[in-house]
DNA sequence: CACGCGTGGCT
DNA sequence: TAGCCAAGCGT
């Protein structure tokens, strides 16, 4: 029996009231906070997504903005990659589907900076397609509950498959129990600390009833650690492009990271991303 | 498939 | 406190 009538339920009656759940929210409203919910925790995504939609309500808005301004607007979002992506998707919208959010998965595909989660995630919750949308939670929730183990490793192809299998037939019902299954992950069966007390599949979940088994498997790979990572320093040269309105010389980035090699290998990667662009030997965001 | 890619909050 | 974690994507 699939879970996905009781999560789905469930949902219903507890699910959060968040921005992009309230009727008449625009496709590219979803397309932007999907963007933004790549990797950045919701309650940090919920307030820009609203500054961002205010400045830039439809694809044509943004497109008419330079990657720079997208670039900046980003700022403390993470991963700034997705800001060009993003930008670029704009563009792409506006030039090859008429400004208009396109809605099939293959089109949605091909856009840059989206994957087999927001292509997905934009036909369905934007336009109401039958389709399985896989994320994180939603991994874990099946994993635990329909397969008995602790976590849900990396991800792979198999994913989508797994999720199709408890889909409910009706479009409107699928439409649900997709967003249902998210929000299970995401507020009760979290990886930490799993709330099964309030879980409305806590009868009939796989792990808890083989007794929380230690997880066995491959594991998900480790993020490395942040602090003196080239990460690190991408994100101090980014703001020091961020918060100046002229280029920013070479001897002023000199100035946010000591070590050379790294500041160059960083400043060189951010180059070769688009992030950054060379003015005759000064930086600046790309205009 | 494994890795690199930001930023910040939580335990 | 030092990890762990967060609606992934591109290579």
């Amino acid at each position: 029996m699939s879970i996905a009538p009781a999560v789905s339920d469930w949902f219903v009656a507890n699910g959060r009231d968040l921005p992009w759940r309230r009727p008449g929210f625009t496709a590219w409203g979803t397309l932007v906070s999907e963007f933004m919910l790549q990797q950045t925790p919701v309650v940090r995504v919920v307030p820009r997504l609203e500054e961002w939609l205010e400045r830039w309500p439809t694809p044509a808005d943004l497109a008419a903005a330079s990657p720079g301004d997208a670039v900046r607007a980003w700022a403390s979002l993470g991963y700034p990659r997705r800001a060009l992506n993003l930008h670029a998707a704009a563009v792409a919208i506006t030039e090859r589907h008429g400004g208009i959010v396109p809605e099939d998965v293959p089109s949605l595909l091909a856009l840059p900076g989206i994957g087999d989660y927001t292509a997905r995630a934009v036909a369905v919750f934007a336009y109401g397609h039958r389709h399985p949308v896989v994320d994180v939670n939603i991994r874990r929730v099946l994993a635990r509950a329909v397969r008995g183990v602790g976590e849900p490793g990396p991800a792979s192809k198999r994913d989508l498959a797994e999720m199709e299998a408890i889909l409910p037939e009706s479009i409107a019902d699928a439409r649900t129990a997709n967003a249902a299954v998210m929000e299970l992950g995401a507020v009760v069966c979290t990886a930490r600390s799993p709330r099964c007390e309030v879980c409305p599949i806590a009868d009939a979940c796989a792990w808890r009833l083989a007794g929380y088994p230690a997880f066995e498997g491959r594991r998900a790979p480790v993020q490395k650690k942040f602090p003196g990572s080239d990460r690190q320093v991408r994100g101090l040269i980014l703001a020091e492009l961020r918060a100046s309105e002229v280029p920013v010389t070479a001897g002023e980035i000199e100035l946010v990271w000591a070590i050379e090699e790294q500041r160059e290998r960083a400043l060189a990667g951010l180059l070769v991303d688009g992030l950054v662009v060379d003015v005759g030997g000064a930086f600046e965001l790309p205009s």
